[in-house]
Parts: C-alpha cells; structure tokens; sequence
DNA sequence: CGCAACGATGCATTGACTGCAGTTTTACGT
DNA sequence: ACGTAAAACTGCAGTCAATGCATCGTTGCG
C-alpha cells in the first residue's frame, strides 16, 4: 500500500493542499459560496486537478470518512470470532469514537455546514450507506448460524450506524459525557432493547 | 389545506404531468441520461416550471416521500398518550408499510435507480434524516418522563427509520413475507434488544 | 540516456440550478 | 361583466459543478 517515491509523496501534498485550502475557504465564505476555481487558486493547482483527488465538492468535507472506514473494518475483523455480532460492533465503534474524540471542534463546524449545505448532508449520509453495506457484508462472514430469531447483518449494521450518529450528535449538544461512553451508552440501550419492560419501575406515579 | 378552485386543479396537474414524463423517461433513458429539458418538453411545459415543482431533479423520483411522512407523523400523533414509544412507532410504521404494499414493482424500481444514480440515494437518504428529525421532536413531545435510562428521542427515531430501511430491503429482496410484518419482525428484534441473553438456547448444538 | 507510466493541465462541453423580468391565467370584489 | 391583485407560467441570461479528451511535464526504471 505504500510507495514512499517522490510520486506518492507529491500527490499526498497536493491532496493536503487542496484539502487544506478548501477547508479555510469553506470556514471564511461558505460552502456554497466557494467555488472549485477558488479552491484551485488557492492550492495553487489547475481547476481540473480537483477532480483527480475528489468526486464531488462535497467529498473534501468528508476527506476523513475513507480512513474511519477502514479503522473501523479493521477493529470489527480483529473481535474474537465466537462474540457476539451487536457485542463486536460495540467495540468496533468505541474505537473508532476514541479516535474522533479530539476533533469535536472540526466535527462540530461540519456539522454546522451539513445545516446550511445539505448536499454535503447528503453526500455524508450516502457513504455511510455504504459503510453499513460494507458492514453487513462483513458481519454475515463473521456469523455461523443462519439464525431466524436473530437480527439479520442488515439490520445489525444500520442498527450500529444509527447508534453512533445519534452518540456523535449527543456528544456535540453536550460534551460532559465524552463520545466513547455516549457510544456505550446507545449500543447498551440498542442491545438491552428500546422496547417496553426494561423500565417498568419508573411508570406507575 | 384544500382548496379545489381550478387554480389548485391545474397545479396538481401540471406536477402530475411532469412527475409521469420524468418517471416515463427514467424508466426509459436512465435517470443521468434523462436532462430536464427533456422532462418539460414530454410534460409540455416549459424547463422554468419544472423547478417551481421540485428543487430538484431528484425529488421526482421521491415525490411520494412527504405523503408518507405526513401519513406516519398522523398515525404516530393518533396513537394513545401513555404507550410505550416503541411501540407507537411500531405501530405508525406499520400503517405505512401497508400503505406501500401494493407498489413493490415501483419501489424495486425506485431501488434499481438508486444503485445506478447515487445522487437519488443520497437525497432518499437527506429527506430520511428530516424524517428522523420530526420523528424526533414528535417524540418527545409525547413523553412525559426523561428518564436517563430510556433511549432518547433521537435514538429512538434513527432506530425506528433504520428498521425501517432494513425490512423495506429484506422485502424487496424476498417478497414472501410481506412489509408490514417484515416491519414488525424488525421492530420486535430492536424492541427486545440486539445484543445477547436472547436466543441463548439456539447456541448449543 | 531513453522509454513507459502517470500525474497535471488546458480546453471544450454539458446540464443542473438560480434570479429576474415579463406574460398569461385565475380569483374575487364591485 | 369588468378591473385589479395575486399567482402561475415562460424566457433569458448567467453561474458553476462535473466530465471527456488531448497534451505536456515529471518520475520511475532499465
């Protein structure tokens, strides 16, 4: 995967470049507002460039989500292979959440631009799709019995996706409780259940 | 909300017109190869009018999504004040699954598009998370105890449209269970937990 | 040194989307 | 029936993201 030529490490700079100039154009006008020319003069590229390193406009926002991806894949395929599927996820994501704990305040400016652009809304949502297909693609290699009790890999994974968007936008409103801990929480919740007769205690005033 | 002078007639008709040609020329072109030029001119309109209908040309294809929202926020609203959330989801989503039983083919179809233009996927998944949203704030409008051991709102809603998602998925792939149970089966497994200590006696062979 | 591979660039094009101004059509009071 | 206001439809000009293709420059390697 590596080759640390002269080749690979000038194209890791020009993505940084781009990434990097983009970034403080989307912070100082906005991402409708910047446009791919912008981005381009201010990395000092060629217009054309841009899309040798990104898809979209709305790709350099979410420039991290490839990596956390396959952190996340990675952790998953490193779980003992008898655990249990919800158990396995749990810890898969814990770790990825440890790793994301030091960016709140780039995540937290994301979010905010996910409100006033909502392709890049969009656009995060979709590759998240994928890594709940990726996911699911991996949970039923992981799984020996093709049990009809039990939540489909499917299920499991968006189930999983759901937990961690919901621990991540937790964890931006109010950060008392760091994100690894909001995650344990959600997916102590989704695994206990979300239906009745876990609080029963708490209905009769 | 109704009003049925001719003014009103002609706008349901004219979107009509134009939600028919795209869906016509979708089916027929692919959804890129189809430009919105040639949308208006199959509608008879001009291109202009077409955005006065849809922000979008994606939004065509998900037009039908606000009806159903509207259908669940209502079903949800009629359910009894004391049920337990879960279930009142469950139950409003199951009156939307049954509603959309009788269009599998276009649903298949609407699906097939998705894989092929990820733009349609994106914007299904951007509306969802609006969805989710007022989901939300329905909810917990609804609850009277904030309990710091039940799930949030929040984790409730992603829970409920990622069950959502998953039985519309499974039903699309094997139609011999039909939605509104697949959608009950899913809510069953999420309502009484993901995690373990619920099928442990299917373990020992 | 020279060739092959690959990245960067320039150019032309398409097509979604927007703002604005002007025209036509409908609603409604008199 | 007439006039006016509102609202829908249209036409036009313009911006900008995104793509394909041909070309140039640089790097890797024999």
């Amino acid at each position: 995967m590596d080759e640390p030529g002269l080749r690979e490490k000038k194209k890791r700079q020009t993505r940084r470049r781009i990434e990097d100039a983009a970034t403080e154009l989307f912070a100082r006008d906005g991402f409708d507002a910047t446009t791919i020319e912008g981005i381009a003069r201010h990395a000092e590229v060629a217009p054309r460039t841009f899309f040798h390193y990104f898809e979209t406009k709305e790709d350099v926002v979410l420039a991290d989500y490839a990596d956390r991806l396959r952190l996340l894949l990675e952790r998953l395929s490193a779980r003992p292979a008898g655990e249990e599927p919800w158990e396995s996820l749990r810890q898969a994501f814990r770790a990825v959440a440890s790793d994301d704990s030091g960016h709140r305040d780039a995540m937290s400016k994301r979010l905010r631009m996910m409100a006033e652009a909502p392709t890049v809304a969009a656009r995060s949502l979709l590759l998240q799709s994928m890594w709940e297909h990726d996911l699911a693609e991996l949970l039923s290699s992981r799984v020996q019995d093709a049990d009809h009790e039990s939540p489909s890999p499917e299920l499991l994974a968006a189930a999983a996706l759901a937990a961690m968007r919901a621990s991540i936008q937790q964890w931006l409103a109010d950060p008392s409780i760091d994100l690894p801990t909001r995650v344990d929480l959600c997916f102590e919740l989704m695994g206990k259940g979300l239906g009745s007769g876990h609080r029963r205690r708490s209905t009769g005033t």
